[in-house]
This record gives structure tokens, C-alpha cells and sequence, in this order.
DNA sequence: CATGGACAACTGCCATAGCAGTTGGCAGCT
DNA sequence: AGCTGCCAACTGCTATGGCAGTTGTCCATG
């Protein structure tokens, strides 16, 4: 996970990991470890323990925990104790479309807002997404899907909308952990939704990139298995 | 949640004041401060000299600022300072926005989980609405209107959900105080949406609650000023 | 008068120490 | 054996102090 190694580098929301504050990386350590399944659901974290562990305070370790809490991922209980939670599949699904609204509303901004470099940057990334889903370079494309909606969130200009799908991401990770066997090959299907959310975005049409952003993200999770097929029909009149 | 005493003075928080600890008291204080306009924006925010107002130490108004930070009210820049952050008409919009889709995937997921007891609550909720609404009581209307959406927000039992829309809440807030003049006549409208919603929470159809719930904060944030009139048009065919 | 540099007064950040409440287990009694 | 009560070892939480980086001011200098 080496720092947004982007062409222009216009994102550099991960500036020179050493530079940043103990409860930072604390944090970011922490949440890496959650996902990564290194720290099962369950298991008792103490504050002085782990700070022992990161060879740090304790300070920055409970500022870390808290942020982590308000994340949804670990609970403490006062006076009695830190655990990372158990994040059910009910759960995943639900976190799954609070994203998928999420990343909705951030496209409709991103559409209102986004300027033409911003636009040539998605093409760019576009093109590499064609070259890695007909080389089958999973790697590649995970680093191009990273960008795609990196450079989205980073376009509304709006810091809780980021935060809070910065937090929502990880979730998304640790749901891909739990897909079990191979991913299905959704490359194709993927690559074709993320070139009609462009187009929409260098249409200025909000509502059709949001619907497009929105179905993207809810078909992705179908497939990965975190929602069940044939989610409730869209298109509502109020 | 009985002590809502709705006083003029300080809006009471869930559980008892007292056995709170001090960071979340402090978090709570420094919220209602800026929504009520008592801390301006760029106000400079120094955690020693704050930790002094407020009698206790630098820790658990660190703790308030690092949440305050995540939810975008303040801004920090290291070993410079933090402020209070401005909140433009356009961040608001932008909020509001974020809060509608949100309120809208809660009202989705309540519409699947709720049970009778808890729409028989929602149903005494609007009889009040209904007496609130006749009286032009707006007191009433407030509380009632508090207790109809938080009622829902727990009904998803998401914490992710619950946490973030009590931080948009209170930009909604201060959306209502920078609301000039007389608030608009909406009443009527509001409780005609809030017994759609309470509808098709009925009928299980979280499409429709969600369609339906999204509709009424657009409208509501419309006819506060937040957001322009005739916002862009749903239903969108992916 | 204008300009540059150093010192003092901040700032956020972190480490240490100690508080109060909770828990688990062992001794002592029935 | 089975139960009760107490004590030590935790836990999260808060207070105090000090660190390094930033800023504003004042004096010396061109």
C-alpha cells in the first residue's frame, strides 16, 4: 500500500507516513489490522498493552481507539474494556448501502463541480482499466478502482463526504476478504459502468451519475456476495 | 428518552448528564457552542485555555476537538492551531444533501426491521404532529419532529448510521438559525410527508419510504433556503 | 524608515502517573 | 462440596508536565 502514486500526484491525501502524528498511524495501523482479519472480531484490545505493542503512549493509541469507535469498529465498553466489534454480514450489507448512497451523492457533487483536468485524469484512469481488465492484472485494476473513486471523493471538495467513505472503503475491503474463492469476473461489467459514470460526469448530469454511481457500487457488492441478487426496484415517484 | 425538557437553556443530552464522561461532555458543549452561534467562525480554539474555561484538563478537550474535527466543524493545522470552521452556504447545501441520502437508506432499512410497537410509537408521534400542526405549536412540532427521525435512526440499529446523522442533524440546526425571518408556513406539507413515510414504512416498502423520506429533507432543506428550488429531477433508468 | 533576525510566548502533541470502577480468583466459612 | 466475601490485578479515564514546532514582537542593523 505504497502512497497515492498517482501520474500528477494531484492527491496526496497520505503525506510522508513518518511526518504524521503517533495517533495517526496508531489509527491507521489499527484499521489495516481489523481488515486484514489480524485481529478477529472479539478480541480484547487495552489501551496500555497495545501501546506497549506499538511502542508508543497510551495517549495516542486511545485517540486511535476512539476514532475507531466512532468507525463502528471496535466498541468499549467504560471502565470494562476495548474489543474490535463482530461486523455481521446483516451488517456488511448495511454499511454496504449507506456506501452505495454515499458515493452516489458524491458523483451527483462531482458532476456539478468536477473540471476538465480532473475529467482527462478519470479518461486516464479509464484507459488503464481497459488495459487491465484484457490483461486480467487484478492488481492493476484494484489500483485504478482506488483512484477512480479517490479522485470522485477528492472533486466534492467536501471533508465529512470523504471522511466518512474513507471509513465506509474499509469495510469494503474486509467484504472482499470474505468472498470466498475466486472473484467472479465482473471485470468487464465494471469497466463498462465506470465508463457510463464518466460520461455522465462530463455530461454535468447529477441525477443519472449519481443513479449510475449508485447501482454500480450495489451491483459490485451482489457479486461480491455481501448483498443478495435482485435488490428492491429504483424509481419511485414521491 | 423522557428528559427533554425543551428549555431555553441547554438541550438535554440522551443520558444522564452527570455520568458522562468528560471528553464526551466537553464534545457535546463545544457542538451546541458553534451551532449556536456562540463560537463564530475562524474563532481560534486553544485546548489549554478551553480546558481552563471548562474547569477540567487538556486531554478530554482534545478528545472533543479530534471528533469535532471529524465531523468538519473544526479545522486543525499542526502545531498551529484549530478554529472553528466555516460552514458556507455551499457546504451547507452539500451537507444537507448528504443528510437526505443518508436519512433516506435509514428510513429503507427501518422499513425492513421495524416492528409493530415501534410504528405504533411513530403513529402517536403524528397524532401529536396532527394537535402540533392545528395549535402552530412550533415547540411541539420540534420535539415531535426530533422523536419521529430518531425513532427511525434507531430503528436501523446501524451505529455508523445513528452517529452520522446526529452530526448532520446539527448542521441542520444551523441551517434553521441562519433561516432569516419567520419560518415558512411548511407545516401542513411536512405532516402530509411524514404520514407518507409512515405509510410505507407500513407496507414494508423500503424503496418507497426511502424515495419518500429523501423527498421530504429536499423539500424541508428548499423551503429553509439551504437548497435551491427545483432541484434536479429523480428517477433515473440506469 | 525599512528590514532582518533572535527571543519569548504561544500552539498541538506526547509521555508519565495516578484515579476510580470492574473483574477474576482464592481463601475462609457454612 | 458449595457458597460468600474480599483482595489484587486489571480496565478506561483524567491530570500534570514537558517536548518540538510555529508565530508575533521587539531590537539592532543597513
Amino acid at each position: 500500500m505504497a502512497a497515492a502514486k498517482t501520474a500528477r500526484g494531484r492527491i496526496a491525501p497520505l503525506p510522508e507516513e513518518d511526518s504524521l502524528s503517533l495517533g495517526e498511524r496508531a489509527y491507521r495501523q489499527l484499521r489495516d489490522a481489523i481488515v486484514e482479519g489480524l485481529l478477529p472480531a472479539g478480541r480484547k484490545i487495552s489501551e496500555r498493552s497495545l501501546a506497549i505493542d506499538l511502542g508508543i503512549s497510551a495517549q495516542p493509541v486511545r485517540e486511535a481507539l476512539r476514532r475507531l469507535e466512532q468507525d463502528g469498529m471496535v466498541i468499549t465498553l467504560p471502565r470494562r474494556g476495548t474489543m474490535v466489534a463482530e461486523v455481521s454480514p446483516v451488517r456488511l450489507a448495511e454499511l454496504g448501502r449507506i456506501r452505495a448512497a454515499l458515493e452516489g451523492v458524491a458523483t451527483a457533487l462531482a458532476a456539478e463541480r468536477m473540471d476538465d483536468a480532473a475529467l482527462a485524469v478519470l479518461a486516464a484512469i479509464l484507459k488503464r482499466m481497459q488495459a487491465g481488465t484484457e490483461a486480467h492484472d487484478v492488481d492493476a485494476l484494484a489500483e485504478a478502482n482506488a483512484e477512480f473513486h479517490a479522485l470522485i471523493h477528492q472533486a466534492t471538495g467536501n471533508p465529512f463526504l470523504i471522511r466518512s467513505l474513507g471509513s465506509l472503503q474499509a469495510y469494503d475491503h474486509l467484504g472482499r476478504r470474505r468472498a470466498v474463492g475466486s472473484t467472479p469476473r465482473d471485470f468487464p461489467k465494471a469497466l463498462a459502468e465506470h465508463r457510463g459514470i464518466v460520461a455522465a460526469l462530463k455530461k454535468r448530469d447529477p441525477a443519472l451519475a449519481e443513479a449510475r454511481m449508485r447501482q454500480h457500487i450495489l451491483r459490485s457488492l451482489v457479486t461480491n456476495g455481501v448483498l443478495p441478487p435482485q435488490s428492491p426496484r429504483k424509481g419511485h415517484a414521491p
